[in-house]
DNA sequence: GCAAAAGCGACGAGACTGCC
DNA sequence: GGCAGTCTCGTCGCTTTTGC
């Protein structure tokens, strides 16, 4: 199946499901509304690199009430962040096995004050701890979390001079990470499926460009390169994704997510997407890697997505060499 | 408890296309 | 073809956090 039909199976499907739609133009509504609680609460503590606070669409729902952070550290949630009027709370009750597992940390967190000393002392571990985990790993998902993370933080730079790639930043809720949800299954790579609220979520998901030229664009994000699951699967993936995005934003709530997403203005009647596959390339040079699809586009009505890459080295701790087309 | 460093919002300049 | 509109990026100054 070429791409052009992969579009086309991904529209009919999301046109033959139309669940989607009320579901998604609810979160928008609730999204918007808990805006500026989110933010006012948000703005009463720091983030404190090598950690990093995540949102969830329910969270940021139920935000009203009580803001809940997922604090995650190389993409693995080790603490929850619990924010109300009256105060701002940090456990690790639901974090703290795998946190001795995979990290070596036994400082326990138990709904405690974010200005205690403990609490700065379990910042400080992660801070000073040497960007990996241990080897009893089974589970290599975490792995593209890393990846992911980093990618993350390296496109949330906002001087241009530390950019390895300019013009990128990703899409946030009200400056937390945020996993845009999906109600499709584009995951395996020979079928895709429709998966109600169990959908996949974007890997990274940024506005690419500047000024009237910046794009909305969906980043599938793999941590090694793999000749059985080659770039162009991966752009296939962010390809059905960018659908669902273009699908949405021309659904009745699309002006409200074109917002969410940190655009002002209104969806411009030509909207252009972006797909991209991002993955690091072998130390040994000897991968000639496809970049045959780079920048070419397909149209989706009026609209269209175009189609880049990111490669890049990766030794487990850092990402470097960055190549690119956008 | 205080000074230094880091985080972060506000605002304006620069960049660059979409639309008339 | 040109300019208005709308982004990213740079700078400034305030706030939070760290380190001693």
């Amino acid at each position: 199946m070429n791409i052009a039909d992969k579009i086309q199976e991904t529209q009919d499907l999301l046109s033959t499901h139309s669940e989607w739609k009320d579901r998604y133009k609810v979160y928008a509504e609730n999204l918007i509304a808990n805006i500026d609680v989110i933010k006012s609460n948000r703005n009463r503590f720091n983030e404190f690199p090598p950690l990093y606070f995540y949102i969830s669409t329910t969270n940021a729902k139920n935000a009203k009430t009580k803001l809940l952070l997922d604090i995650r550290y190389r993409g693995q949630s080790v603490a929850t962040l619990k924010v109300n009027q009256n105060d701002i709370t940090i456990s690790t009750k639901k974090q703290a096995d795998k946190n001795l597992r995979d990290f070596n940390c036994d400082i326990k967190l138990n709904d405690i004050s974010w200005r205690e000393k403990q609490v700065s002392e379990f910042r400080k571990f992660f801070k000073y701890r040497d960007n990996s985990r241990n080897d009893n790993d089974k589970n290599k998902n975490n792995e593209e979390h890393n990846v992911e993370s980093l990618l993350l933080s390296e496109f949330s730079k906002k001087k241009s001079n530390s950019k390895q790639i300019k013009g990128i930043q990703p899409v946030k809720m009200c400056g937390n990470r945020f996993g845009m949800p999906t109600p499709i299954g584009a995951s395996d790579h020979n079928e895709l499926k429709y998966a109600k609220q169990y959908g996949g979520g974007i890997d990274i998901f940024a506005r690419t460009g500047k000024g009237r030229a910046t794009y909305l664009t969906v980043i599938e994000v793999k941590d090694e390169y793999n000749p059985k699951e080659p770039p162009k699967d991966a752009l296939i993936q962010a390809i059905q994704y960018a659908v669902f995005i273009r699908e949405l934003l021309r659904s009745d709530c699309g002006e409200n997510w074109y917002k969410i997403f940190g655009f002002s203005g209104a969806i411009p009647k030509k909207l252009k997407l972006r797909a991209v596959c991002a993955m690091p390339l072998p130390d040994n040079n000897v991968v000639n890697v496809d970049k045959s699809f780079e920048k070419q586009t397909y149209q989706i009505g009026c609209d269209e997505i175009e189609c880049h890459y990111i490669y890049f080295k990766y030794d487990g701790r850092q990402l470097y060499d960055f190549q690119t087309s956008l």
